[in-house]
DNA sequence: CGTGTAAGGAATTCTGACACG
DNA sequence: CGTGTAAGGAATTCTGACACG
């Protein structure tokens, strides 16, 4: 598919592909056109991608996190071996992901817990309401 | 309590102790000194102004949800009554944060796959590390 | 001994303002 | 809008010492 089929089906913006490719987050094949193409599971990775980018990773963590995952686990050695730094600046993401998930959940259920008592309220007050 | 014990005690700073209360979030009673003093359970109510300012809800949303926290469920009416506006608000940031929380979940446990991955190889390249 | 007090410094808190993204 | 910071002052607390009955 072209890269408005793959914005289309994963809901990321064309702009943000292209940029994905520049930083070698994804690499589509290229038809004579100049065209980008790409394969049904670049609407995975690229979906992995967006998340991780939202999700406040920096890109430069994100290849070698790619690079990974594509590995075939029976393979020796290719990863980033021994990359202590890597270890903890991913230990670090982790740990920043992991509260900000516990932050935004006690929120969430917060909030949740308002609109259900103030949809009460409202029904109480407007029971002709459709 | 003083300002300095909440504070310390709820990891928030002094500085946006002071802006809640501003924003009338907090509401602690003043010594004649001008200090102001904190109940135990403004423990609680920092926590969740914090969860939820750091979350991304703006102080004059928190503050309806604080009132009717506050409310007997026996009571009748002192809420916002049928404010279609707020439900409106409210219903959104509903939704904001739950999108939120599913992409950081997912991209949590990507980090989390990839740094397993990235120890396992260290260990096996380490084998004599303590 | 238990207790009060003056002394000097350190830590805490206060407010209103400016800065930033 | 939420947050940090420097400024200048006021209230609080600390310690070691001296005094008293």
């Amino acid at each position: 598919m072209r890269i408005g089929e793959l914005s289309r089906r994963t809901q990321i913006p064309i702009r943000m592909l292209r940029y994905y490719e520049e930083r070698g987050l994804l690499t589509p094949q290229r038809a004579p056109s100049g065209y980008r193409h790409y394969q049904e599971a670049d609407i995975e990775q690229a979906t992995l991608v967006s998340s991780l980018v939202r999700s406040g990773l920096p890109t430069r963590l994100i290849l070698p996190l790619l690079r990974d995952r594509q590995l075939n686990p029976m393979d020796g050695d290719e990863t980033d071996d021994g990359d202590d730094d890597l270890v903890a600046l991913f230990a670090a993401e982790f740990a920043r992901l992991d509260s900000q998930v516990k932050c935004l959940s006690f929120s969430r259920s917060a909030v949740q817990q308002h609109l259900r008592r103030l949809r009460a309220t409202r029904v109480r007050h407007t029971p002709t309401g459709t």
